[in-house]
DNA sequence: GACTACATCCTAGCAACGCTAGACATCCTG
DNA sequence: CAGGATGTCTAGCGTTGCTAGGATGTAGTC
């Protein structure tokens, strides 16, 4: 057993994530055009050339931060709806204050996320396992009965997000945000969703 | 009279919107990536720095471009607005289509107006007039009587705009739109509103 | 009509960006 | 202890947004 090699491909590793780290603390601190790859280099105490060993370019280096995100938000979801008090609109309520306080507390992670452009494939069968998990989050606040419960956790993902992101970036008034959860939340997960149930076929999601 | 001067701040203000228009042109040809500042001058067939005599920068330019969208935008939803057989949730529904059907047609505008980064201000005394026009047709689609209306026009916007950058970003499949938009819409503007009528004394019909 | 004053526009260049080639150093292997 | 592979850095390429300073042409005055 070469363990000569292991302990390099263990440091390795561990340099890998130092720069995904560093990437993301710094973004948090100055945004993320303050994230070049030579503050990036010399952040983690290298030369730019060794961050291209690591990632294929700029935009993986994102990617990587994204989807670091994404496990931090599907852990964050998770914690949420398992300290629901009950099941179903509670837990969905719980998730979606959840979600946006991510949004909101974590701006430049949530960037990363969701505006930036990266490499993340979404929606296939490649999709990696943080990502499908965060969806997952809000689909287990519906029943399984539920036949369109996935598409529910569409409609619900997609207002956070405008949210977030309409309300992150002065397009609407940041105050109010309480109003507008409960709102959406009132309307989507009310009583209406027990009626769905016996309604029309799912759609088909990877 | 200044018949002089006149006339070339005439030929000043033409060549203003054609920087404009070029941009918006480029960025819709070849995507936003692809509009720098020495492609943009050519275009106009002026050198770079007649543009930094007419905008701030770069920014600025996106900024008009995105103006330019917000008019276009509210002309559109006002004319499928006004083109719904009936007021109320027909409206709604007639404009959120036409708003999705902009973004996902006219995406490097959509873009310019909502995800680069720009002066414009929103939700402020200063609002453009355009963009308030925009929210508007949303507003327009409710009861005037509803004190909710504009928190109603808040929510669909923010959940119209989730779904569009979503799905244009591929973090949902792209098909399936027109089931999300009808769900939003049959949740938000649904009978529900009904049971807000004895709750609030406010009745959403326009 | 010549001269000054001014506005307009372009050439040339700066610093910073993402990214890469090739030289240099380091380490394991035989 | 040599040889080769591996890893890292220096240096630089092409491009970006942006700007200084000179050239060119126009307008106004004697």
């Amino acid at each position: 057993m070469p363990t000569i090699s292991e302990r390099r491909e263990r440091e390795r590793a561990h340099r890998h994530q130092l720069i995904i780290t560093a990437a993301r603390e710094l973004a948090e601190a100055e945004g993320w055009e303050a994230v070049t790859t030579r503050r990036l280099a010399e952040r983690v105490e290298y030369s730019q050339p060794v961050l291209y060993s690591h990632f294929n370019g700029k935009d993986a280096i994102v990617s990587a931060v994204a989807l670091d995100g994404f496990s931090q938000l599907a852990a964050h979801l998770s914690h949420a709806r398992q300290a629901a008090t009950e099941p179903g609109q509670a837990a969905l309520r719980a998730v979606s204050h959840a979600y946006l306080a991510f949004a909101t507390e974590r701006p430049a992670l949530y960037q990363a996320m969701f505006i930036l452009p990266t490499d993340l494939k979404f929606a296939s069968t490649e999709t990696p396992a943080p990502l499908r998990a965060s969806f997952d989050e809000f689909v287990n606040c519906f029943h399984p009965d539920n036949e369109r419960r996935e598409l529910f956790a569409e409609v619900i993902w997609s207002a956070l997000h405008g949210i977030a992101v309409l309300s992150g970036s002065g397009r609407i008034p940041p105050d109010g945000q309480e109003e507008r959860v409960d709102l959406i939340i009132a309307q989507i997960a009310g009583t209406r969703q027990d009626r769905q149930r016996h309604k029309r076929g799912s759609r088909s999601r990877t």
